[in-house]
DNA sequence: TCTGGGGTCCTAGGACCC
DNA sequence: TCTGGGGTCCTAGGACCC
């Protein structure tokens, strides 16, 4: 039987705020979401005074301070790299891999051998020289990995690696005792449904009628059964696939009722969305943009509404593609209500030089608009994304969502590089 | 006062074609 | 009075993930 491992970073966030800043080590620390609005990434003291996932942080404040905890705002392009770092590294040892998430790897191994030795040796290089920890699951299926994972990240004993066919001594037990809800694929709504029929956890989930698995959970809860039983459904993508959709979209650090203030909003984001269609090499056939009120304040007037608008031909000429987000929002906007968060999406994507070309050229496919995006994306590249902008895109910006807890930018300023004193 | 962002896949149903 | 059937494509909505 074949193996599948998964290498998953430990707390990840936390990881990559701490190997810049390794007095972080052994304390409580939290990294927030953008906005600074709710926690997404904790370290194991912080897990262990009992902070959940997802905490929002004005409700978690005086934990925070009794407890002395580390707060962080989301430093994603720092996250992003370590991230390419570390798959970097698995890269240098797997031959098969594929990268999940951004903090998760799949290996494939070819045949079942006892993996625990070189699974060592691949924690202990990612460490070495990433600074990342990682956990690491062995099982014949990617959801046994996983389940495996789990087992290695929760019990100390295992030393961070668990392999499901050799280190699990009673298969039926271990898998009685997780519920269904911590299942791969198993999410809040299957939980409560499958729990609604009896079946509680991984164990009766394995075993449950598969027609009635199908009829409910759809193809995708079946293979979880299947995989569960150690028959592998969810193969291992090597290739990358094609994206498929590619979105902006923030929460303003302030309500907005005003339209102008909107529209700046609205055309920052479509052209960051639009300068990383240009590093994908790839160009969008349609845009839509979104706005909408702040679904908890129940004592306001709630408004959502999206409007897409085909770009043709398909582009991501900034320009070209902030005018037709105007023209988006101009026909969703409504007066009296307080806009809380908005973005775009980019659907249709395909690779630039693939394009269908329109028989009725745009303004915008002619040479001069390409030469002007060009110079302004290598102004940008150079001397960072606040020297040039559309002036579209407002210049006091109230808006701006929060991040006032943001780590330096260790990697990607010079201003910033840390520096070692020897003594 | 303050509650994230960016993705994927599957299904049902309608439009359309022959 | 009698009014096909099967296939494909597209989209919206719902579920899930990290």
């Amino acid at each position: 039987m074949k193996s599948v491992i998964l290498i998953d970073c430990n707390n990840f966030f936390v990881s990559c705020e701490r190997v810049f800043n390794p007095s972080l080590e052994g304390k409580p620390v939290v990294v927030l979401s953008s906005n600074d609005g709710c926690v997404v990434s904790r370290s194991q003291e912080a897990k262990d005074i009992g902070i959940p996932m997802g905490a929002p942080a004005f409700q978690w404040e005086h934990i925070f301070r009794k407890y002395n905890v580390h707060i962080f705002s989301s430093h994603f392009s720092l996250y992003a790299d370590m991230s390419r770092r570390v798959r970097e590294t698995v890269r240098s040892l797997c031959e098969d891999s594929e990268q999940y998430s951004i903090d998760e790897f799949f290996v494939y191994c070819p045949d079942d051998k006892d993996y625990r030795e070189w699974c060592h040796t691949i924690r202990q290089r990612i460490m070495q020289w990433t600074g990342i920890p990682t956990s690491i699951g062995i099982a014949p299926t990617k959801t046994l990995a996983k389940i495996a994972n789990k087992i290695a990240k929760k019990n100390k004993s295992f030393n961070a690696i668990v392999d499901w066919q050799r280190d699990i001594q009673d298969h039926e037990a271990m898998l009685e005792s997780i519920p269904c809800s911590d299942v791969w694929g198993i999410g809040r709504r299957y939980a409560r449904f499958l729990l609604s029929r009896g079946i509680e956890n991984a164990r009766q989930l394995r075993d449950a009628d598969e027609a009635m698995i199908k009829k409910n959970l759809s193809i995708v809860g079946l293979r979880i059964c299947y995989e569960l039983r150690g028959i592998s459904c969810i193969s291992l993508t090597s290739l990358q696939a094609a994206r498929k959709t590619l979105m902006h979209s923030r929460t303003f650090g302030k309500m907005l009722t005003d339209y102008d203030e909107l529209s700046q909003a609205i055309t920052l984001y479509a052209s960051f969305a639009a300068y990383s269609l240009r590093r994908h090499r790839l160009v969008a056939s349609a845009i839509t943009v979104f706005i909408r009120t702040n679904r908890f304040r129940d004592d306001l007037p709630q408004y959502f509404q999206e409007k897409t608008i085909a770009i043709i031909p398909p582009s991501h000429n900034t320009l070209f593609i902030i005018e037709t987000a105007q023209q988006a929002l101009k026909s969703i906007y409504k007066k009296g209500y307080h806009y809380a968060k908005g973005g775009v999406i980019f659907t249709g994507l395909c690779p630039e030089d693939a394009a269908q070309h329109s028989l009725f050229p745009s303004k915008y496919t002619k040479q001069h608009y390409h030469n002007a995006i060009k110079a302004m994306d290598s102004i940008v590249m150079r001397y960072g994304k606040k020297t040039l902008y559309p002036a579209s895109c407002g210049v006091q910006r109230r808006w701006l969502s929060k991040a006032a807890l943001c780590s330096p930018s260790y990697i990607s300023s010079f201003n910033d590089i840390p520096i070692c004193h020897a003594k």
